[in-house]
DNA sequence: TACAGATATATCAGTAACGGATTGAGTCGT
DNA sequence: ACGACTCAATCCGTTACTGATATATCTGTA
């Protein structure tokens, strides 16, 4: 299996804001509209995660300015306000590459939090 | 052993900034001064997050405001210019609540990415 | 003891990201 | 045809981040 090396500019974005993270594994599996991008972001996370409109859209835009996220049309007779979105190929591979990362630091973080000292 | 509840002003805070995490990984295992804080972050993620001053003593007077790190004294005889920052018990709890999420998300993302649709 | 270079803290000014509130329009049940 | 909900979108203020820069101190070395 063929991986593009991932751009100055896209590496830029790593790691991921918790806005950026959440949005694109929402739409992982698939396309979604916003307001359901913003609903399975709250689910994802346990509710801990909760985005406000305005961080949406402003995220989806700039990630489909990176290429990382294309909109892309919806099954014919839907409700016709919404609007898809899903991962590009080099967000897909943004994106593992991110959860990689994460999985890197979850067991150097787990091994270090073992090591305690002192506190108060 | 005991468990503090985290108060609803840290749980604002969570999921955490690169920024955050990395600062207080960084201190996870025993006080560091800023210079060397900054230093960690780049080793602990393999130099893919870069902090610049600016970011880490804002940070850092950030997370001394919550609570979730102290100042503390450092050893005597060495350079007198450093200030060293460790976790308080609050801090550690939260750190530790964070990578427990991460470690969820990581499982969670990981199966979600297997299932795919198509891309372009 | 003077100098160079690395260490270390700190702030400034600007940008990027985020968040709450709100608007407005379309959908659905009744 | 009314009200409740869904959905996209933007306004505006705040928070977080960044690069550049300033200032001082420490360490080695010649």
């Amino acid at each position: 299996m063929r991986v593009l090396p991932i751009p100055p500019e896209i590496q830029r974005l790593l790691p991921m804001t918790p806005a950026v993270f959440y949005t694109m594994l929402a739409i992982s599996p698939g396309a979604l509209h916003g307001y359901a991008i913003m609903q399975q972001s709250a689910t994802l996370s346990s509710g801990a995660f909760k985005m406000g409109p305005a961080t949406l859209y402003s995220t989806i835009q700039r990630l489909v300015d990176l290429g990382l996220v294309k909109e892309t049309p919806g099954d014919v007779g839907e409700d016709a306000r919404r609007r898809y979105y899903e991962l590009t190929t080099m967000g897909r591979q943004v994106l593992e590459s991110e959860v990689a990362r994460m999985n890197e630091v979850v067991k150097l973080a787990t091994a270090r939090l073992v090591q305690r000292t002192s506190a108060s």
